[in-house]
DNA sequence: TCGCTTTTTTACCATTTGGTAAACTTACGA
DNA sequence: TCGTAAGTTTACCAAATGGTAAAAAAGCGA
């Protein structure tokens, strides 16, 4: 066997194995994040790399491959922060930090917001399992947590899981929706002004108070 | 000249062009939604329309004329609610109504909300120039009706385009990211939970009153 | 029913694109 | 410095895809 580092569960990969394969998912990340998945090709991730697209293929054994591998490691950098969650911590001000950590990932890791989009908006066909087995659970259980200290009345009554989904969309927003925002708000510091109005979206729903029910 | 309705300026389309053009779009809206523009072919919309790829190409000049006249006659019907919006009428009311329409249409036109959102995420390079000719006017203007009823007083300070941001982030949300919410809520009533969350929400941030100021 | 227009189908094409074979070059331990 | 393995390039391919030409088939007003 002359070659096959591609799939190879072999171990230590070469210095030179490393860097390749890390330019390939730098470029890989860039392209997939503006084209989607069938509309990136591998002459302009080669391209972006630097690479030739054999030389592509010699370290990853497709372009699903790539795509795959970009999904994985982003979802776990992705729920970093919904793991920082501390159960022990101050209920509204753990959510609030989440909201500005994940405000903050939106404005740095804006191609990895838009990836991840990209992937759900077209039915996660590449994903669904890991969502079923990484995400599911850690939302269970977060929903768990949020539940409890709604009940001890360190928080305004809240669905967990609404609760996050609002969270997120209104951070990913920035990036994934980023052409409107750039035509909407020209020249404005966005982040601060997101912030600012993040924070008061939130912390007002989840102050515990009087219930601003309504009629 | 034989033939050329396609991109023809003519009057008068007969009734099977009509037909054929209205289930031309109804299937490309089913695909372009799904997949994306790239990944989206003729071949695919054509079977869902049930018509040959050159019948196809015999009512639009081409895959890129479909994609547009979609988008544009989308952008409108989109918008629809954002001008509904009535600058004489009780603040509050008028904003919570534009949720609560922005949500059913989320849930009655999700492949519709997924195709802007395709669009939007890959930088909108078929639809930058209508967004700035016909959203930001329209934004500009709610803006300003949004800003003059802080100043009086009839809602809480708020940053319009950001309330705006968030307003769409969140009703689009459940039909752009449908694949996650359906893995992290099964078989709930989705709709029935997100306009309970989405109604309190709202209303808490845009309530006149003490400003909840934080540290 | 005739004759003209509109609509649809049958064959094709040129390009793009993911992927491969095999030769060639470089790295590196002995 | 030499030989083997790792890495890279050149030259291809088959399938998919957007699109076209032209003939055949409906429609339809007179």
């Amino acid at each position: 066997m002359p070659q096959a580092p591609a799939a190879q569960a072999g171990r230590k990969p070469s210095r030179i194995q490393l860097r390749n394969r890390k330019r390939i998912l730098e470029a890989a990340l860039e392209v997939f994040s503006t084209h989607g998945f069938r509309g990136a090709t591998l002459d302009q991730i080669a391209a972006e790399a630097g690479l030739s697209k054999p030389n592509i293929l010699y370290y990853f054994e497709g372009k699903e491959e790539i795509h795959v591998t970009l999904l994985n490691q982003l979802l776990d950098a992705w729920l970093a922060p919904l793991r920082a969650i501390d159960p022990q911590g101050e209920p509204l001000e753990e959510l609030m930090g989440y909201v500005v950590r994940k405000l903050e990932m939106s404005r740095d890791l804006p191609r990895e917001s838009r990836l991840f989009a990209n992937e759900i908006l077209q039915g996660a066909p590449r994903m669904g399992p890991h969502l079923e087995s990484v995400l599911k659970p850690l939302v269970d259980q977060t929903a768990a947590v949020i539940d409890g200290w709604v009940r001890q009345g360190k928080l305004a009554p809240v669905d967990p899981r609404h609760l996050l989904f609002s969270i997120w969309a209104t951070t990913q927003h920035y990036a994934d929706f980023e052409a409107q925002v750039g035509v909407l708000m020209r020249d404005v510091d966005v982040h601060t002004g997101a912030s600012a109005h993040l924070e008061a979206l939130f912390r007002r729903l989840l102050t515990p108070g009087a219930t601003a029910g309504s009629g």
